[in-house]
DNA sequence: CCTATGTGTTGACCAACGTC
DNA sequence: GACGTTGGTCAACACATAGG
């Protein structure tokens, strides 16, 4: 025989300071789904804080939501946060304890958001909208909001970094990582060599791609380029790599300096036009469209705050004295 | 829709260098 | 030195998009 489960509806919320009922003597968020909507279960999760004891406010609330008869069965979960505002923190944690709990094949979960600390709401949008654990989110607006009671949470409105990385999975999907070339960049004798092809790049542009690649190998963030000037830093850097390999020429390197000296910047329209060279001349060597999406100076995010980067990882990257 | 403006590409222009 | 080649900057133009 085959049962027809109907799903386990579970309400998952932190207990907040506005869920302190005896102290506020008025329904905080918690209170305000359970008026609204019935759940097979409720778990409240709570943390442990100098200066608000959840502990006490979590069993006020059971209590209190036991007396009105919202829900039959309520747990307590006690999560382990030593700072409830570091997502670093939050976040594997509270998946880790989803995964641990649940299943989601005979538990449908809906959180309630509106408890806990900003952070923690981020943790939980982040969990939903990256699809790490399937959630339905709720949002409680307390009456004098005049907003409805419960809102349900918008997802898929577009997180720019997990759209960038469900691109970058669509074009791993189609390359296997493992054919991605090796880049090796020689410091003395400046050359770079991509897969076995040697690239010739001019002086200014092979500092260009020395500059983005040691940022990869670096761990570092893209670079955001400022609307109307490149960084000092930039300037720096080039100037540091255009010594390391071009002692020869000095001419290029005598303008950066002297635009360091005189506190200047470079225009941006010079990075954006060298950015476009060497992308050009990387396009000449090779022609695989999938492995130029990982090799070249790509940008990235919205305008206003675009940021630039090679995409290929770290371990690609070989830069040898 | 239009406008303003950020972003990307191209090539004009200049300096340096090599070759004859 | 004339001439061609190359590398570099920057501005003009082309294109995209946020915001009125």
């Amino acid at each position: 025989m085959q049962l027809l489960e109907k799903k386990n509806n579970i309400l998952i919320s932190f207990v907040g300071t506005r869920d302190d009922i005896k102290l506020l003597k008025k329904d905080g968020p918690i209170l305000t789904v359970l008026n609204h909507r019935k759940f097979d279960k409720v778990i409240l999760l709570w943390t442990s804080s100098i200066k608000n004891n959840y502990d006490q406010i979590s069993l006020n609330l059971i209590d209190e939501i036991k007396k009105r008869k919202l829900s039959e069965i309520i747990e307590r979960n006690y999560i382990d946060i030593e700072n409830v505002v570091d997502h670093n923190e939050i976040y594997p944690k509270l998946l880790n304890f989803l995964k641990a709990k649940f299943n989601p094949t005979e538990d449908k979960i809906t959180a309630a958001i509106a408890s806990g600390t900003p952070s923690m709401q981020a943790c939980w949008i982040l969990i939903a909208e990256s699809n790490d654990f399937t959630l339905e989110l709720i949002r409680s607006n307390e009456r004098e909001t005049g907003l409805k009671p419960i809102t349900s949470v918008k997802l898929g409105t577009g997180l720019p970094r997990i759209i960038k990385l469900e691109e970058d999975i669509k074009k791993l999907q189609k390359i296997n990582k493992a054919l991605l070339p090796k880049i090796v960049v020689h410091l003395s004798r400046p050359r770079i060599i991509i897969g076995n092809v040697e690239i010739f790049l001019p002086p200014i542009l092979f500092c260009y791609y020395r500059y983005f690649l040691e940022r990869v190998k670096n761990n570092e963030e893209p670079l955001r380029a400022k609307v109307f000037e490149m960084d000092r830093e930039f300037i720096e850097k080039i100037v540091k790599y255009y010594e390391e390999s071009f002692n020869e020429y000095d001419v290029n390197l005598a303008k950066y300096k002297s635009m360091l000296k005189a506190n200047k910047k470079l225009s941006v329209s010079s990075f954006g036009g060298n950015r476009t060279k060497l992308n050009n001349k990387l396009k000449q060597y090779i022609k695989d469209e999938n492995i130029l999406y990982f090799i070249t100076v790509s940008s990235h995010g919205k305008r206003g705050s675009i940021y630039y980067e090679v995409l290929i990882p770290p371990e690609n990257i070989l830069i040898k004295k």
